[in-house]
RNA sequence: GGGGCGGUGGCGGAAUAGGCAGACGCAAAGGACUUAAAAUCCUUCGAUGGUGACAUUGUGUGGGUUCGACCCCCACCCGCCCUACCA
């Protein structure tokens, strides 16, 4: 009560106070004046270098926090810096809106997903108004309105239409129970349980779509002409998975073919067994009835596994024998086929040839069930290995030995023969192997976009035809306890008419992936309200491709991959031009609790950004994130930190609008002139290389060096009132109100943001003497203040004539002397 | 097991081309202002020795290259993240 007295008291009886930094006040003036004014609409200027700035849009799970402003900040900063530059910039946002989340909290709020949804919406977009960032609300687009489906839905049309799309029996989890298929994310712990009814999920296979991702392997380990971070480059690469190897076919002794891949052809007459995934189609047909009991009980207990679970790498090996045998076409030996659950169904062929002598796996699992071991490969530089002294597999390539004809071929051209060999004979050829896999995009859910398509009896499947799009969610859904998707059990909604033949006909109730959304919003926010096609033409040929893309680097082969992918479909399928959807990507790090640790509710070391713009206003947090550590690497939040950054703020307050008058020193005012265009300099370096935090601590020594000068009377000078006006320009991109406030304060026009940036004055930036370091064998022995235009022979003169530098020679001759222009000169003895 | 990123004061971090290590900020200590507190301002602040200018030492560890290494090379230790039986 005191404080408040005083201040009070302290306005009243000083009228020349200046205001105090009031961000509560100031903030919500100017983000209304700019929106009202449209200052961040920018449209087709073609006096204008286009610049498609865009960060990822949130999902909208009902809160922002922290992390969204630390993606969001410093990406506005760059686009604002953009369009100070002189950049036609376009910086949209949206909100990522479909998604199991929502459903998950409808029914346990008992609530609608939509309403859940479109409350988020409005809160978030609130949220993300208080930090003041450029975005174009004009281009805002929300993926589960009707008005962006509709479109989501037509391109699914035309991957379809381009065979780009299509249908096949796939493997997905099913709670038996509840009788429904659930996310991934529903299945709970090790055990694999329902998340509602805890009985053990299965996989079932069911019939779903499609996207024919993998045609495009090849091409997405490509990144030419893309400057992406070298981590997710190396993540894709990965995650697409390319190997070279061999596909060899065996034959049963029943005749029936079984195809496997292999990278290591050259051991094929090591192969002394055979392992097939638990579900392969031929499992069955292989089963002998002595086996079939131990095979049923074991493909049961392998399906409700997960793959993390099955893959562990400490797991012991399991496998059951399936009564049949192959024949290895290399040797001719009849070889026993197993399944084992280290085999997976979704990699190769699902079916591999068993090399225990060289190769771990094989050899833990021969070990296990003592299945033969056939030593065929003699590395260099080894003593001669036998299969029964064998304690694990030789891995490393060598001679061929016991191969049949090809005994005796060298390491180096092993794989070469092994390869002919099996194309001479008819029984394999060469062949490259992905890990990709298409991408499976139906979802057994409600709150997605639906998939387009209706089942005919007749006509069998037909699209949706484009003048009935959208194929609106009913919104008088029901949950039952069994939790089957409401668009299955509505009393309706399925039951159409063929759009071809007229008769009765249902439609599909999966709906879609949410990714298959994020992957073409960039076009939506064009044009948001484009009637006639996904986006407007022009518009697109304008603003097309994106310029810059900011997000976190754990959508890397996910979001990031699909929207590539994506790209290059809409491109083959005539409607997109150039080859990738986003020139430049850059990924910030994480913003860790106080702890050090991952911000969670259970940990308690969440930090709220509300409380933030309450306390400190937008422009401080903003700072803060921007100053604490290097962006692309995150870092541990303070409380304490953010104190120094609200700190510079009232100072750069109380600099700029309290005068002060004495004399002037012509010297101050010239230090003064440079510091504030070299200043210039790193910063405009900064702002293009996302080294946001240099940028603040830039600003922070500018405004020390201010202070002393101010303090020498420099206030109000020529020079002082230039180094305000860079000063503010510079500081606009990363706290955009206070330097607005004080622009106008100033007297300067509306608006700051529409100022170009500073102009560098290389002259005025030049230092007028510089410190030369004296070093003797490489330590520091003097510093010495010379001229930068010093010669190096005078530089080296200097240096032999320091008293630091001929104490230490003692009368000795100097046997090197190295002269580093401008910095240094190091005497060797 | 594989891959990536990182390790610099009490803390977060700078060092843009191999050339003054520790910018900037936080915390801490001392001081000024104030009845007092907050705010603000000033000073100190890697370690060791010295009253001091200064000297020695110092960027995870060990080695190497170089006139000179936080930076390049080799080996190792630690932390974090991702990935995981990929045939």
């Amino acid at each position: 009560m005191a404080g408040i007295f005083y201040l009070k008291g302290a306005i009243m009886f000083d009228p020349t106070a200046i205001p105090m930094y009031k961000p509560e006040e100031i903030e919500p003036k100017w983000q209304a004046r700019w929106e009202h004014d449209k200052l961040y609409q920018p449209w087709n200027d073609p006096d204008k270098t286009k610049f498609y700035a865009l960060t990822m849009l949130p999902y909208t799970s009902g809160d922002l926090h922290i992390g969204h402003w630390y993606a969001m900040a410093p990406s506005d900063a760059r686009a604002r810096f953009k369009r100070m530059q002189g950049y036609n910039v376009f910086f949209p946002m949206g909100f990522d809106a479909f998604g199991l989340p929502a459903e998950n909290a409808a029914i346990k709020n008992n609530t609608h997903p939509k309403t859940w949804t479109y409350n988020n919406v409005e809160r978030m977009r609130a949220q993300l108004k208080t930090m003041g960032n450029s975005f174009d609300w004009r281009s805002e687009i929300v993926t589960a309105d009707p008005k962006y489906y509709r479109w989501t839905q037509w391109w699914f049309e035309q991957f379809y239409k381009h065979d780009l799309a299509y249908q096949k029996f796939a493997p997905v989890d099913f709670c038996p129970s509840c009788n429904t298929t659930l996310a991934r994310e529903q299945v709970k712990g090790e055990e694999r349980l329902c998340e509602r009814c805890g009985t053990p999920v299965i996989k079932k296979n069911l019939k779903q779509w499609f996207f024919r991702a993998s045609n495009y392997s090849e091409e997405l380990l490509r990144f030419d002409g893309i400057d992406w971070p070298e981590v997710i480059r190396t993540l894709q690469t990965k995650w697409i998975g390319k190997s070279e190897g061999a596909s060899i076919i065996f034959h049963t002794e029943a005749e029936d073919a079984l195809e496997v891949f292999t990278t290591r052809p050259d051991t094929l007459w090591g192969a002394t067994f055979m392992v097939l995934s638990p579900e392969h189609p031929l499992v069955d047909k292989l089963t002998t009835e002595a086996q079939a009991e131990m095979v049923q009980a074991y493909r049961q207990q392998a399906a409700r596994q997960s793959d993390i679970q099955r893959e562990a790498l400490d797991r012991e090996k399991t496998g059951v024998f399936t009564g049949s045998y192959a024949v290895n076409p290399a040797s001719g030996q009849h070889i026993p086929i197993w399944i084992a659950d280290y085999v997976l169904m979704t990699y190769g062929t699902g079916a591999i040839m068993a090399v225990p002598a060289h190769d771990k796996r094989d050899f833990d699992f021969a070990r296990k069930f003592n299945l033969p071991i056939t030593v065929v490969i003699q590395p260099d530089g080894l003593e001669s290995i036998n299969a029964a002294a064998l304690t694990e597999a030789v891995e490393a390539h060598g001679m061929m030995v016991n191969s049949g004809p090809l005994t005796g071929t060298p390491g180096n051209l092993s794989f070469e023969k092994a390869v002919e060999f099996a194309e001479a004979n008819g029984f394999g050829h060469r062949s490259v192997n992905y890990r990709f896999h298409d991408w499976l995009i139906s979802r057994q859910r409600y709150w997605g976009a639906p998939i387009p398509v209706v089942y005919c009896p007749h006509c069998g499947t037909v699209l949706v035809p484009d003048e009935q799009l959208p194929v609106e969610l009913p919104d008088d859904i029901e949950w039952t306890q069994k939790g089957d998707n409401p668009l299955v059990i509505h009393p309706t909604w399925k039951h159409t008419t063929c759009p071809n033949c007229g008769g009765p006909a249902e439609r599909e109730t999966d709906t879609m992936d949410t990714f298959m959304c994020s992957s073409w919003y960039h076009l939506r926010y064009l044009s948001p309200d484009y009637e006639t096609y996904p986006f407007d033409p022009e518009q697109a040929k304008f603003w097309l491709p994106v310029d810059t893309y900011t997000g976190g680097s754990e959508h890397a082969t996910m979001h990031l991959i699909y929207t590539r992918f994506f790209h290059k479909a809409a491109r083959d399928c005539g409607i997109l031009e150039g080859d990738e959807p986003m020139l430049q990507l850059r990924n910030q790090g994480m913003v860790l609790g106080e702890d050090g640790e991952k911000m969670s509710k259970s940990r308690g070391n969440v930090v709220n950004p509300d409380d933030l713009v309450q306390k400190y206003g937008a422009d401080t947090v903003r700072a803060y994130l921007i100053f604490f550590s290097r962006w692309d690497q995150g870092g541990p939040w303070s409380y304490s930190g953010i104190e120094g950054n609200a700190r510079w703020l009232r100072r750069v307050w109380s600099m700029f609008l309290e005068p002060e008058t004495t004399h002037v020193d012509a010297d101050v005012l010239k230090a003064l002139r440079r510091k504030t265009h070299q200043t210039l300099r790193s910063l405009s370096y900064d702002y293009e290389n996302f080294e946001f935090n240099t940028i603040v601590s830039g600003l922070m020594e500018l405004l020390n060096m201010m202070a002393r000068a101010k303090a020498a009377g420099a206030y109000g000078t020529p020079e002082w009132n230039e180094c305000v006006d860079i000063y503010l320009r510079m500081l606009a991109p990363v706290c955009p109100h206070i330097a607005e406030e004080l622009w106008e304060r100033l007297g300067k026009p509306y608006s700051i943001h529409n100022q170009a940036w500073p102009k560098l004055d290389e002259e005025a930036a030049k230092d007028e003497e510089i410190t030369l370091v004296v070093q003797v064998n490489g330590k520091l022995r003097d510093r010495m203040i010379v001229s930068p235009e010093i010669s190096k022979e005078e530089m080296q003169a200097a240096a032999l004539s320091s008293d630091a530098v001929r104490g230490e020679l003692a009368g000795r001759e100097p046997k090197k002397i190295i002269v580093v222009p401008g910095k240094l000169v190091n005497v060797v003895v």
